[in-house]
DNA sequence: GCAGAATTGGAAATCGTTTTCCTGGAGGTT
DNA sequence: AACCTCCAGGAAAACGATTTCCAATTCTGC
């Protein structure tokens, strides 16, 4: 390996003016040394070594990025927000997956920590285990202590900068939509109980339900990825094949579900939507071809992973939380109910 | 921020001993010290720095994987893969997306060459311009010769240990299932002219329908995604519209063109598979619930983002070379042509 | 008991940079 | 001409680990 000591024997000069001219500082060399150090670099093909960079400035140019499962749209779109930013900025990303596995998100957290990285961005739910949530809060205030900047896309549970999808919010504006549309009577597939996100989808559904005056939605958990839609929409079909009126409209707390529960219906001989109408969250990208189209209430997902990774690099004294809104968009997975 | 010396001096021991406690060493402790530095630091909250670690290590645990765009399933799929093998090896995955920039991903092989990864894994599809392949291919001979292993997915143009799809086998397995179904006239949604990837997929399937003395394809150049796809699909439709005998059966040279062109055809009125029947390459798991469910080739993106990784980090002498077949999968968006 | 081997602990060199001083010379002001 | 400021360049001290020696101890086998 060439260092930078190479560089400067090569060049006639001493370290500390070769690393001037190489990796940009503030002082001033002259430029026929410059010239000499730029060519010495270039005919030994000189490439700093980062981690002694990193080592003697302290601080590296690296962020993390933890997210639950690269290959759900959800969190590939919260990504390529991030690392756009990143790219914008000349930092390169880490990136982490968990599978949803609340320990390996700790140990994440644990090793960018080590890395030294200059932010961390943790995407995705936390799950609402108090003993878990306290684990890794104590790991990222022991991040934070050391000088790096932490930002989140989801609840504000960890007393960081936090990117707030409103969820609740767009469940209930997405409920009044589709009650709009006549629908009276509904089921949800609520996804896994102790997951946030679904939980916050589920009660800001329900909650306008019963402002309005509806009775309650019929509420049906599973996973929160497509196969958790099929199996759980699988169930609701079990479920109401006796009962003379049924729900009209399932609501899949996310997309991806959404997904599962139109296949889940397909095979079943179910149509979507003359037979019941499906609903998801979140208006995935690559899913805006399907058909029937499906309606969900869309979030711009690579604008939040840009913003997290912006609050996350430029620190504040508080914390700050941002709530983006979703919005309902109504395509043809629902119709109008028939008059009762 | 503790450091070993903060731990060294709080547990009564030296430097080395510390080190050699904390971060496996061959080296054994006597039990009584190696307690009170555990304790040291466990109260102190050491976490070792890992750039002054891979500095004095020579080696960093970090490896570097570049796709072109991370909220592509394919990429997305290819880098799962890798990062379930970097994570069995307790590896950190550092990700550069190029956005289809040459210009990028030869800067982040210099990037990650600088970072001093363990290993460099580039997927995705290189241009057919002989000026950049060279460039890349020299910043990479540079890289390796520091040690480090490079493996790619897709061609095998740059002399490294490379996982090779079986493009044109694929096409062409998937032109002759067609033609089995009775398909004379086809047309090819080729992508762009300059992409490899593309350029083998429609060479093997129009080499197949050559041999089997039918037509060539009618090539139908644009983006290589879903828009490009759309629009591909577009003007196929525009072209053939006063003909008394257009193509059956249209390939687009990945999945997510297909769902491209399925979204146009519907938009036209253009019914798949009755009035035109409608194949992809890739099998992309996020898209198996289409409807029409789409005919493909299918790929195991997965396995080879993660064999791909694995050729990386165990060198070889010799570059190696590993084809991958695809397997035609038949489902409704295409039917048996009419007799003609 | 005793020589020699094995083991354990520590001092110090090392990894490749950045950065803080320090020095000598150039330029400007009375 | 004397004095002061400014500035380019270099020597050397960090940065936070690992690792190589070396010395001191404890085991072995006789």
């Amino acid at each position: 390996m060439i260092t930078l000591e190479d560089v400067a024997r090569h060049a006639g000069v001493s370290l500390a003016t070769a690393s001037r001219v190489l990796n940009g500082s503030t002082r001033q060399v002259g430029a026929s040394l410059r010239a000499k150090v730029e060519l010495a670099a270039a005919q030994l093909g000189y490439r700093p070594n980062v981690a002694a960079q990193a080592l003697a400035r302290g601080a590296g140019n690296v962020i993390g990025l933890v997210v639950h499962d690269l290959v759900d749209p959800y969190f590939a779109a919260l990504a390529d927000g991030a690392m756009r930013v990143a790219e914008g900025r000349g930092l390169m990303v880490m990136v982490g997956t968990t599978h949803r596995d609340p320990e390996r998100e700790i140990a994440y957290v644990a090793t960018l920590n080590a890395q030294r990285v200059r932010a961390v961005l943790l995407a995705g739910s936390r799950i609402a285990d108090a003993h878990l949530t306290r684990r890794l809060r104590e790991e990222l205030d022991g991040y934070r202590e050391s000088g790096g900047g932490v930002a989140c896309v989801g609840q504000d549970l960890l007393g960081t900068d936090t990117v707030v999808p409103g969820n609740a919010e767009g469940a209930a504006d997405l409920a009044r939509a589709l009650a709009g549309l006549g629908h009276r009577r509904f089921a949800v597939l609520a996804g896994p109980a102790g997951l946030v996100t679904a939980q916050d989808r589920v009660a800001g559904f329900a909650g306008a339900l019963a402002e309005l005056g509806l009775p309650a939605p019929l509420l049906v958990h599973g996973a929160f990825d497509r196969d958790g839609g099929y199996a759980a929409a699988t169930e609701f079909a079990d479920r109401i094949a006796g009962w003379d009126e049924g729900p009209s409209c399932v609501f899949a707390v996310n997309d991806v579900m959404a997904v599962g529960a139109l296949a889940a219906f397909r095979d079943r001989g179910i149509l979507v939507p003359q037979d019941v109408s499906v609903a998801g969250f979140d208006d995935i990208a690559t899913l805006r071809d399907l058909v029937p189209a499906l309606s969900t209430v869309r979030l711009p997902l690579t604008a939040m992973g840009a913003r997290a990774l912006e609050l996350a690099l430029d620190p504040a004294g508080e914390a700050r939380v941002e709530r983006i809104s979703g919005e309902v968009v109504l395509r043809e997975s629902t119709r109008k109910a028939a008059p009762a």
